[in-house]
RNA sequence: GGAGGGGUGGGAGAGUGGCUAAUUCCAGCAGACUGUAAAUCUGCCCGCUUCGGCGUACGGUGGUUCGAAUCCACCCCCCUCCA
């Protein structure tokens, strides 16, 4: 039995749930997710997961299943989706990974180096450490046991703190953990498309989908989040949409602020993304559409499931 | 017709004699990216550039001055109030 694994990368609003589904439909596939933020529970509208109706289409995995109180991680993901892609191919199906995170590509194409899970005193420690010295002294003293981390830029608060907890977690500098790739998860996939509209398409695609989400009720999805009184550092905080409705209910600005911040952030977001495709996924091909990346992958999977 | 306010780079808006191609914000563009990645960070953004500079610039035209976006005169346009 082939064990086919399609990858469908592209920036948000560009239509890959759209093209994961048609594909799916066409070889008998199963969808995994490959969106950093789409895989927590209490972010359904607001990080545009697929509706209903899709995930009666076919099956869908590692949405929502994580809770918004937890940190998840890249590492945790790529974990999750080889077993989530071993189980599909398992059922005889295709596995169609579709997202627009680029870490979590690379994370399952070249895999991530080994290092070990950092607990939860170091990383409050590793923060208080940085409020309590202050950026340059922090930067400093990683640098005394990881000299290789002068790389990084000053301002980078968060990759010091990266650099500090593994050091202090495991003893040994992030520089030389991650001089050792880890391996793959999915060694070859049979076709990878990264899809990629026009700008100005994609851009008023962002603007007319944050109205639709609105509609649908956003509004009450960031209501419960922001009732949740989680950590404002947490990842689900600070997505695109809710962080912005949710600075409205603190009261940090209006409903029209809020909503207009959130278009502009998600332009810029679907901008890092399109950087990140055109540079680091530089062998990808490319498609213009939904349509056209899910018409492409049928050819290039060779069409053999069903 | 009279009184006042104002015209600054794609937009907003500082600047009131040299330190200013002109603070800042927004919009836009380019880039980095190994476990928070919808995150975090960097650069460009008047034209040309071998990236050191060069050339034009703050409604227009003249003028004062060693030097003007900044002062003066006239002209054009916009806004508010009184007729």
């Amino acid at each position: 039995m082939r064990k086919t694994t399609i990858l469908i990368a592209g920036p948000t609003a560009s239509g890959k749930s759209a093209a994961a589904l048609m594909l799916a439909a066409k070889i008998g596939g199963e969808i995994v997710n490959a969106d950093a933020l789409q895989v927590y529970k209490d972010l359904n509208i607001l990080s545009a997961r697929p509706a209903a109706t899709g995930e009666a289409q076919a099956a869908h995995h590692l949405y929502g299943h994580v809770d918004g109180a937890v940190r998840y991680s890249a590492g945790e993901w790529s974990r999750a989706a080889a077993l989530a892609v071993a189980d599909i191919h398992r059922r005889g199906k295709a596995a169609i990974l579709t997202g627009g995170t680029g870490l979590y590509f690379r994370a399952i194409e070249t895999g991530l180096s080994e290092a070990p899970p950092i607990p939860d005193d170091v990383r409050a420690a590793a923060a208080a450490r940085f409020e309590a010295i202050g950026a340059d002294a922090f930067r400093k003293e990683v640098l005394s046991f990881d000299p290789a981390m002068a790389r990084l830029a000053p301002a980078d608060r968060q990759r010091h703190i990266r650099a500090w907890e593994v050091f202090k977690a495991c003893g040994a500098p992030l520089s030389e953990l991650q001089q050792r790739p880890g391996a793959p998860i999915i060694e070859n996939p049979d076709a990878r498309v990264v899809i990629e509209p026009p700008r100005t398409a994609l851009y008023a695609a962002i603007d007319a989908r944050f109205d639709r989400m609105i509609a649908e009720g956003a509004l009450a999805e960031a209501q419960r989040l922001f009732d949740r009184r989680l950590s404002p550092d947490l990842p689900v905080m600070k997505a695109v949409g809710a962080a912005e409705l949710m600075a409205n209910l603190r009261g940090a600005f209006s409903l029209e602020e809020a909503i207009d911040l959130a278009r502009q952030n998600s332009r810029r977001f679907a901008k890092r993304q399109l950087t990140w495709f055109r540079n680091q996924a530089r062998l990808w091909p490319r498609a213009g559409s939904a349509a056209q990346a899910a018409d492409a992958l049928f050819v290039a999977s060779g069409a053999l499931q069903r």
